[in-house]
RNA sequence: GGGCAGUUACCCAAGUGGCCAAAGGGGGCUGACUGUAAAUCAGCUGGCGGACGCCUUCGGAGGUUCGAAUCCUUCACUGCCCA
């Protein structure tokens, strides 16, 4: 791959929100490679991962795929475990203060954090790092020092403060430690280039870089990653929102949910969550656009590529035949729970014990909604007992084997 | 340290003694429509009993009252202003 291409490729899916800031990481990263080639060297490239939450989806991995991308094109990794940091909880993508951790909790998390991070980076050029190897040597002048790089209103004017400050909710002083925290981490590595989203903006591009440049290293290049939107198709994917899709679940939901996503977000899909270059990516565009690829084909593609990155070509495979037969032609799934009826029992009962619905009330909503079907036919009375065992399925997606 | 304001269901937010399981919006769920969606339309959205009903909920605890989310006391947390 040419050194053009390589840029474009590494640049793919960033957003600065600034078009010069954009020519400036873009020009500094192609110098960088070119130094690097000369000096004979490997570019280190790191991103740091707050472990405060143990299942990931696929939003969390799209800085590692980025950082998969610099692998893939023989540069160093470092995989960095925010444990330090996680005492305090990164603010900037929240407008509510976040709980500290314990460091207990925070080594646990980080060790299922990276077993799961390893299904996109490549093992063998990836080094892990814990911040509190350095971190936790600072004194308390040394904190001084580096915090007289910054002003109070240079904290302000980034939005997840402002909200919080003129919403009259509390902005708590340590808050502010965790940019200097983490441009000290970008010292310490001595790091070509730091990957993140853009709720790190400022942590990457002006604390880390004015940190690293106080203390005499070359600043960091900043990679900032487009924030990848839930199933929502709008809003940043999160777990609390309920618009996620986890890694941990199972293909068959994984291609299902990349469907459920809005025509609108294919592209930032694309571009964010798959192995294609840039090349394919225009072409998946500008095909959509014209009318050579339909939306739903598209959505297609996508999805068993989203699929197929985390799981096998063959566990795709079925998961793509099992959308097909569900949703497209509307049959039932092959695998399902299985449930053991026992006499007497009421539609209500099984439709509870077999974890269908939430409580009973659910159930009769559920069942006067016309959500409730024993092989296809339509349940309309709560409490007459199951007359014999067949598939149960509550809804679009929800079904149980009754035996 | 002092003064004032606030804490309501998943979230935001109304309600200021009975008509409050608690307006409205968001989200979620179900159905219709579809290309799987999105958009749109309709309905549902604390729990338990078939409906009339009962139970739990409005930051925590205690109290006043026939009756409290609403009044009082106190505790906790937050914001604003003054020092």
């Amino acid at each position: 791959m040419n050194l053009n291409e390589q840029v474009e490729l590494l640049m793919q899916g960033t957003e600065y929100g600034d078009e010069g800031l954009h020519r400036t990481m873009e020009t500094e990263l192609r110098q960088r490679l070119v130094d690097a080639e000369k000096e004979g060297r490997k570019l280190r490239i790191y991103c740091g991962y707050d472990p405060r939450t143990a299942d990931l989806h696929i939003g969390h991995t799209v800085t590692m795929r980025k950082l998969r991308q610099f692998q893939d094109l023989g540069h160093d990794v470092v995989f960095l475990i925010g444990t330090y940091t996680s005492l305090i909880g990164d603010p900037s993508d929240k407008d509510k203060l976040r709980p500290l951790l314990t460091p207990e909790q925070t080594m646990e998390n980080a060790r299922t954090y990276a077993e799961q991070a390893f299904r996109v980076l490549d093992k063998s050029k990836t080094t892990i790092r814990y911040n509190h190897e350095w971190l936790q040597d600072l004194k308390f002048a040394d904190l001084i020092k580096l915090g007289s790089n910054f002003t109070i209103q240079q904290f302000l004017t980034r939005e997840a403060f402002r909200k919080r400050w003129d919403g009259d909710d509390p902005v708590y002083l340590h808050e502010f430690f965790y940019a200097i925290m983490q441009g000290y981490d970008a010292f310490a590595l001595r790091t070509d280039v730091q990957v993140g989203g853009t709720d790190q903006l400022f942590n990457i591009v002006t604390a880390a870089r004015k940190i690293m440049t106080s203390l005499d290293a070359r600043p960091n290049i900043g990679i900032i990653m487009s924030i990848l939107p839930g199933t929502d198709g709008v809003v940043k994917m999160s777990k609390s929102l309920g618009n996620h899709i986890p890694l941990n679940s199972t293909p068959e939901d994984m291609y299902g949910k990349v469907m459920s996503i809005p025509d609108a977000a294919m592209g930032q899909y694309a571009r964010l969550v798959t192995r294609w270059m840039p090349a394919d990516v225009a072409s998946f565009e500008s095909d959509l656009k014209s009318g050579a690829l339909h939306p739903r084909d598209a959505k297609m593609k996508l999805a068993y590529e989203v699929t197929s990155t985390y799981y096998s070509a063959a566990e795709a495979d079925l998961a793509q035949a099992a959308f097909v037969r569900l949703f497209q032609q509307g049959g039932i799934p092959q695998e399902m729970p299985e449930y053991k009826l026992s006499d007497g029992q009421t539609i209500l009962d099984v439709l509870l014990t077999a974890g269908l619905v939430p409580s009973k009330n659910e159930g009769r909503r559920m069942i006067d909604q016309k959500g409730v079907r024993l092989d296809g036919e339509l349940l309309e009375k709560a409490d007459t007992v199951i007359s014999h065992p067949g598939v149960l399925q509550v809804g679009k997606r929800r079904f149980v084997r009754l035996v």
